[in-house]
DNA sequence: AGCACGCCGACT
DNA sequence: GTCGGCGTGCTC
């Protein structure tokens, strides 16, 4: 086997790529099992463990293994796990030049592993480069890596890219500070507010790993109340990370962080700051310089040493989803990181998602809730109103609010400013009488009618356009859209309240808090500015756009949205007072009333479990061309126990930007079919595990079957596959 | 996605 | 015999 190693008597030019060939053919047919690493003219290899098993930087899951490398001598101190190199990765017999082995371009990848040997019997192409020295994919981050892969069905690579930040060699060159010794044990604050809060605290601060679901109270108590814990764990000598839907919610962690911690003891991690201060924050935490983290969704794999406690705030709203392959959510992440580390898990907000209640359903998490004392000291009184009661003055039939509402604003504008949540602009314009406001309907099958761009009228449900509308109800002819942008909400309201300040918070511009004084503060839900003191009152007018979407989680999402505003007024006994103006014996309505999610949520997880709706099943969501689509559930392996529903059409989805670019637009004419497949509890490792596969065989395989190859783009068909996927009729 | 390998038909 | 078409499969 000398040939191999000191190859062709040392002639410059190499051997020809025939002989290469056969040299090659005869290392397979001896089949030597782990055979020693051989680099083309035997360049000199690393003495120990010369061989590094690396993780190839491609998201393609029929590459989700990993490959061997040789170890040049040169590379030994510095390809040491964790390291980002390069590697040349491409297929087929690879040319000789300058002695060295090329196969395909350089591509980047992470050293996982130094092995004495490998178990892949052709011969190593050397590592190309170690990028640097800097280890930045820890053992702990790589298993969490591969379990997040895993549950969704996912490539390693593209978990490690929303993982790993991108490089700066700034940024690694600065060194981080020295890590503080532990902090003093915190007094439990306001957590003695809750049953059972104490005791969380005391554990954590003592080492334990407790785990809970926390239906915070409302106010502004609840950043405090997560620094306190963050503050036990790391008393506790461990590392505590805490995630927030979004960079508001981050920076009142991070100012309740640093007045429990004092400075330099925990990293903000948000998009805000640019991506060379962010990587320096992130080494700052890889190094174990800083032992606690507050992020939004990305900050979830932070890589904080030995784990104590997550925690994750808010855990319903949407941003906390994952817009990159395979989109995990951080809720998951989280509790994925929770079971691998064995550590502390803490799970909040004012309101409570169905997959919260789960956890306490099932027995995984405890309940840290409050009293129902503590919550009607908290809480402000809420009142509900149907929108046909319109009222009688002028000014507030222009505004088009109910007596009710017209009062609770006119009464809270006299105690300080007054909360008016309004629907996003862009929410389905549905449509209603003028008159009467009955909503307008499809004379075919009674679906709600909504205007297209140009104003023509269509069914949402049936599509049929209705070019010649009338009122059944009073025979009115003339319609109006149900729901106006904050804007105009805001410019009518000051007109029926011309000696008050108008403020509004949206999209375009979220503020952040208010002052005190009398102002009608219009915002759209999530857009809430927090007032000085509370809001004296809030009136809430996007009841029926929430709750009339066709979506399984309209119902929890009106409430958390409406949970979110009313949490920013005063507690009833200050007089805070909200108005909601929505169908007062809808469900949401009513644990709103009572100010009680958590018992929503317990009743629409018993509802879901019966219908073996989701979180109680686990689904998937694939998504095709209709014979692509056909072709991979014939393929696929499921468990025994799935059910697959439909095929049904669903509208092609348009290429993000930033995705990677596929050729040309969707031609015209295409359409797509959507599949779920549900699995009972327990399965969902099962679903992902065969989805993968079959994705993954797709991709070796053209979509073939169907000749007509026609034309446009080629290549196999892409099928989607979605874990989770969030918007299920 | 690339790129090489190989099997098969056509041409010097 | 040898060149080169494209179909298939691999990438350490």
């Amino acid at each position: 086997m000398s040939s191999e190693n000191g190859q062709g008597g040392g002639g410059a030019g190499g051997a020809p790529p025939e002989q290469l060939a056969l040299i090659r053919e005869s290392v397979r047919e001896a089949r030597t099992p782990r055979a020693k690493p051989r680099t083309w003219r035997g360049a000199a290899l690393a003495e120990r463990l010369p061989v590094a098993r690396v993780l190839v930087d491609k998201g393609v899951l029929h590459l989700d293994r990993y490959f061997d490398y040789a170890v040049p001598a040169e590379l030994d101190a510095d390809a040491r796990p964790g390291v980002r190199v390069r590697v040349r990765f491409g297929a087929g017999r690879h040319r000789v030049r300058d002695g060295r082995r090329e196969g395909g371009g350089l591509i980047d990848g992470f050293l996982v592993e130094r092995l004495a040997e490998s178990d892949y019997s052709g011969p190593l192409a050397a590592l190309a480069q170690v990028v640097s020295p800097e280890p930045v994919l820890s053992e702990e981050l790589l298993r969490l890596a591969r379990a997040v892969a895993d549950r969704y069905a996912g490539s390693l690579a593209d978990v490690l890219q929303l993982a790993v930040p991108p490089r700066s060699a700034r940024a690694e060159k600065r060194p981080s500070p020295e890590p503080l010794p532990p902090p003093p044990v915190p007094d439990a604050g306001s957590w003695t507010r809750y049953e059972h809060g104490a005791a969380f605290v005391e554990s954590l601060a003592s080492g334990g790993s407790p785990r809970a679901v926390w239906n915070a109270l409302p106010g502004p108590g609840w950043s405090e109340e997560i620094a306190r814990a963050v503050a036990a764990t790391l008393a506790s000598g461990r590392g505590a990370l805490v995630v927030v839907p979004d960079g508001r919610a981050a920076a009142r962690v991070d100012a309740a962080l640093t007045g429990v911690l004092g400075e330099g003891r925990h990293a903000l991690l948000t998009a805000d700051a640019g991506p060379e201060k962010r990587y320096a924050q992130w080494l700052a935490v890889s190094r174990g310089s800083v032992r606690a983290v507050v992020g939004t969704r990305a900050a979830m794999f932070a890589p904080v040493r030995d784990l104590g406690l997550v925690a994750i705030w808010d855990d319903g709203d949407d941003s906390h989803s994952e817009q990159h392959a395979p989109q995990p959510h951080a809720r998951d992440v989280l509790l994925l990181r929770a079971a691998l580390d064995k550590c502390g898990f803490l799970l909040g907000g004012c309101s409570c998602t169905v997959e919260a209640a789960q956890l306490v359903a099932n027995g995984w998490a405890r309940p840290l809730v409050a009293g129902r004392e503590q919550v009607r000291r908290a809480a402000p009184l809420v009142r509900t109103v149907g929108d046909g009661d319109l009222a009688r003055d002028e000014a507030a039939r222009a505004a088009r609010l109910p007596t009710l509402a017209w009062q609770a604003v006119r009464d809270g504008l006299r105690h300080g400013p007054v909360l008016v949540q309004v629907p996003r602009r862009g929410y389905v314009p549905r449509m209603a009488c003028d008159r009467c406001r009955a909503p307008a309907r499809c004379r075919h099958c009674a679906g709600p009618l909504e205007a297209r761009d140009a104003g023509a009228l269509e069914c949402g449900w049936c599509g049929r356009a209705e070019s010649d509308w009338h009122c059944p109800e009073c025979g009115g002819f003339r319609l109006r859209a149900q729901v106006v942008g904050a804007r105009r909400t805001a410019e009518e309201l000051g007109r029926a309240f011309p000696a008050v300040p108008v403020r509004t918070s949206g999209r375009e511009q979220v503020l952040d808090t208010v002052p005190g004084t009398p102002a009608l503060v219009v915002s759209t839900p999530g857009a809430e500015p927090v007032a000085e003191g509370g809001y004296a009152a809030a009136l809430l007018l996007d009841g029926w756009a929430m709750l009339g979407r066709p979506d399984l989680r309209a119902g929890e999402d009106a409430l958390r949205r409406w949970i979110a505003a009313a949490a920013l007024v005063r507690p009833q006994g200050d007089s805070g007072t909200v108005v909601v103006v929505a169908e007062p014996t809808l469900r949401p309505v009513q644990a709103l009333v009572r100010w009680d999610p958590v018992g929503h949520a317990v009743r629409e997880l018993a509802e879901r479990a019966e219908l073996g709706f989701p979180p109680v099943s686990r689904m998937a969501a694939v998504a095709g061309p209709p014979e692509a689509l056909a072709e991979f559930l014939g393929t696929v392996e499921l468990p025994s126990d799935a059910e697959v529903l439909g095929p049904v059409p669903v509208p092609v989805p348009v290429a993000r930007a930033g995705a990677p670019r596929r050729t040309g637009a969707a031609p015209p004419g295409e359409h797509w079919e959507r599949a779920l497949v549900r699995v009972p509890p327990g399965s969902g490792a099962a679903l992902a595990a065969a989805l993968k596969s079959a994705q993954a065989a797709r991709m070796a395989r053209g979509s073939g079957g169907g000749g007509s190859a026609s034309g446009s783009g080629g290549g196999g068909e892409p099928v989607r596959v979605r874990i989770d996927p969030p918007d299920i009729g």
